[in-house]
DNA sequence: CTACCAATGTGAACATTGTTCAATTTAACC
DNA sequence: GGTTAAATTGAACAATGTTCACATTGGTAG
């Protein structure tokens, strides 16, 4: 009962420091709010967390999580479209949750502590998922070469993406940023002798 | 002679927020620390830079004008050897000032301020540079399309670049990096119809 | 049921850091 | 040299992360 009671509660802070950070960026994110919102002390939030970084990283990974999750649904039938299918599902995702993303690719420890491995080896994973639908179209090429290629094609969409999602920047039309990611990764697919969709 | 000493005092402060953020990264700014190794009182800092958003900004705006500056140093002869000499100098850049280009592309304003317009407007052109050699690659295309490939695959870049230094993320070696981004160009400009180098 | 205790929760106090502003100092001008 | 407007100061304030001595709670044994 004292474990069932501390989980609602642990649930219900990331929930509420998830909504923060979703809807008004991870830099309105306060310590003294999330505890008010979750009717607890912000000494529970410390007990349950050691650190208000713990509360970002605890919502980061659940971001990673989710986004794995979306992206492991898209089809994997005809390898072409998965690979469009990763891109596409990625930019939804992307607008859906910017900030989420933003916290989980911008956050930076104090000090100099490491960011925590098993979050940068789930991006790293979720990155990874290009993989096994390249394999397949290039049949003939080193295993370790897809590997590096997976990372770096969904690096490039990830660098379309969140700059042109940026409201910072020049704000490019979501209709526009999926023709862009497109037309990206039909040039791209064509010049590693790929087929592309159209 | 007062415009002498501010702005010698300016361009000091200036300096010492650039090499806190360069060495030890944002979040390690402090205006008492800068302040103190600039020999003047907080208050000044303020009287100078509004608030202590201004200093970053300003920071950030002298770093995208360094970044231009480097671009622009890009040979154009050959408008193919000009996209991997953007790619390869865009990658030097960020490699000797990781800190300063997160801080450029990673820092948040506080509440809902907008970003400055300007700063945003040269980032936008920094990556524009890539227009004119592909215009001359691309001589039927549609100019706005060129426009749009231009910023598209500058961003590419960028992602590629950006994760790849993230030593957070598993740190790809430097040498392989450049490979990876060489790599990367090959095969979109084959994809866009354009003889790669090698 | 009660007493006890270990775990948990509390929030006031503290530490750090951004921000303000009344008082002071400076330097340009006559 | 006196006057004055501008610049500078730094103590005080505000916002926010962090700690910890104390209070509360819930499980457990007698």
């Amino acid at each position: 009962m004292r474990d069932q009671k501390k989980n609602r509660r642990r649930v219900q802070i990331l929930e509420i420091a998830r909504g923060i950070i979703a809807t008004k960026g991870l830099r309105s994110l306060k310590v003294r709010d999330v505890a008010e919102a979750a009717g607890c002390s912000v000494g529970s939030v410390y007990n349950e967390f050691g650190d208000f970084d713990g509360v970002i990283l605890t919502v980061n990974r659940e971001t990673v999580q989710a986004l794995t999750e979306r992206l492991a649904g898209v089809p994997a039938e005809d390898p072409v479209r998965q690979l469009y299918g990763l891109a596409e599902t990625y930019l939804e995702f992307f607008a859906e949750h910017a900030n989420l993303l933003r916290s989980l690719f911008e956050h930076r420890m104090e000090d100099d502590r490491p960011y925590p491995d098993d979050i940068l080896q789930m991006v790293m994973d979720a990155f990874a998922l290009m993989h096994p639908p390249l394999v397949r179209l290039l049949p003939d090429a080193d295993d370790v070469k897809i590997a590096l290629l997976s990372r770096t094609l969904f690096s490039a969409v990830h660098g379309i993406i969140s700059l042109g999602l940026e409201e910072r920047m020049v704000a490019v039309p979501p209709q526009l940023l999926r023709q862009q990611v497109e037309q990206f990764l039909d040039a791209h697919l064509a010049g590693l002798g790929i087929l592309p969709l159209r």
